[in-house]
DNA sequence: CAAAAAGTATGATAATTATCACATATTTTG
DNA sequence: CAAAATATGTGATAATTATCATACTTTTTG
């Protein structure tokens, strides 16, 4: 089931949705010869916070969680990352440690850039440096949508969210459920609140029809009601 | 009481802490001309979310909130800004409209500058350019602390933590207040909570002798207990 | 495959926080 | 400066959410 080795990144079925579209064909094969493959079991860590960066990971292929963890020990999951993303470049350019840890959430293929060649990206090509600015901007954006919510909604309001966000992020599974292998506590520490709470208020949501539960897996069966109950305007 | 007009940013007293300081003499004569320059009352709004932004305003003297509204029509403050610091440049540069409002705190003079001279800038200025994508990739950092603040720390450990964060952003008046004339209920809207919570435990952190109150007024009295409430490690 | 571990589920209860009501104080404005 | 508007302060109460206990189920692992 393991993905097959691509050696160079011009190849890379990922290449037109990542980071480095805009590269040239040469500077492509540059970072293909500087790059390593590195394989993560699921669970495994990629990046721990508080570390020094050395690098970023472009992820191949899989799915990961990019969590910080609270005064009390507890994770907070901050965002995913999935087939083309590119994560650990906040603290690579921002000059700081790693503010966030991350972890595979299925087994995980991802591309190792160090440092120095992804700078000299940067340096001889101001699109791409262009880019990444575009990303760390629009993730601050994110970021600020995220804050209002955690500060003024509701745990359902915000766990209705997280669904919705769930599936735009990692769409269905062949049997119409999200697909991604989260458990409720992790949902939990999306949303904010207790395992109970998020296992209490997904049974309300069966109950009343916006979602049908499976084991784990987690079904949307009415999203414009998930939309309405977390009062998502965009 | 309103500061001198300074007409070239060669002379501006903050140019060495704002994002300009990589700039060569020439390109900060050259923003000079572009630039203007506006006063705005307190409560006034610079910029408005949702709207689409015409260039950024590097504030000259003065304070701001960044907000954002809630699905509720409640304000969430997001961050402050002062002297010095640029504004209005997260649209700019991911190309989305303008996710967060920004208002005067007190009377502020702040210099436009307009999207064309800024691209040119970047398009020019390597040095300018990686600045722009630390102070993103800075506040990407920040934003994750508060995203994992709010949803899980308690509002009492948020409002020790605010207090710390006002005393650390603004520092002091001659009589030893915070210097930054904010309601309890903007307070309340930094905390993500109510207005009412946060009177009432300021009126307890008052009781145990961690600040002390003076109308509007608060000063801190006991930084390390405020420390020690709110959990701040770092 | 069986045991162990981890996760899910539900009830009872406690703690936290929001809301409403209203009195007082402060600030703003004509 | 006085009236109006806005903000602060406090109590009572309701709603939300967390915590603890415990049973059951699923997943993982030797």
């Amino acid at each position: 089931m393991s993905q097959p080795t691509v050696t160079s990144c011009n190849l890379c079925g990922n290449l037109l949705g990542s980071a480095f579209r805009d590269l040239t064909p040469d500077e492509i094969t540059e970072i293909s010869e500087q790059k390593s493959c590195v394989f993560f079991k699921k669970g495994q860590i990629l990046i721990q916070e508080g570390s020094r960066p050395h690098g970023v990971y472009c992820i191949h292929h899989g799915k990961a969680k990019l969590f910080k963890l609270g005064s009390g020990g507890k994770e907070q999951i901050i965002r995913f990352a999935k087939d083309g993303d590119l994560i650990g470049y906040r603290s690579l350019l921002s000059g700081e440690t790693i503010s966030a840890s991350v972890a595979a959430l299925d087994d995980l293929h991802a591309c190792f850039i160090p440092k120095n060649a992804l700078f000299s990206l940067i340096e001889e090509n101001p699109k791409f440096s262009l880019h990444l600015m575009k990303m760390a901007c629009h993730e601050l954006g994110e970021a600020g949508r995220l804050i209002t919510n955690l500060a003024q909604k509701t745990v359902r309001e915000r766990l209705a969210e997280v669904l919705l966000l769930l599936h735009h992020t990692f769409g269905n599974d062949p049997d119409g459920n999200l697909n991604v292998p989260l458990t409720r506590e992790e949902i939990a520490n999306m949303v904010g609140t207790a395992t109970e709470s998020v296992i209490r208020l997904l049974s309300e949501f069966k109950q009343e029809g916006h979602i049908a539960l499976n084991g784990r897996k987690i079904r949307l069966e009415d999203t414009s009601a998930l939309v309405r109950i977390g009062n998502v305007y965009d």
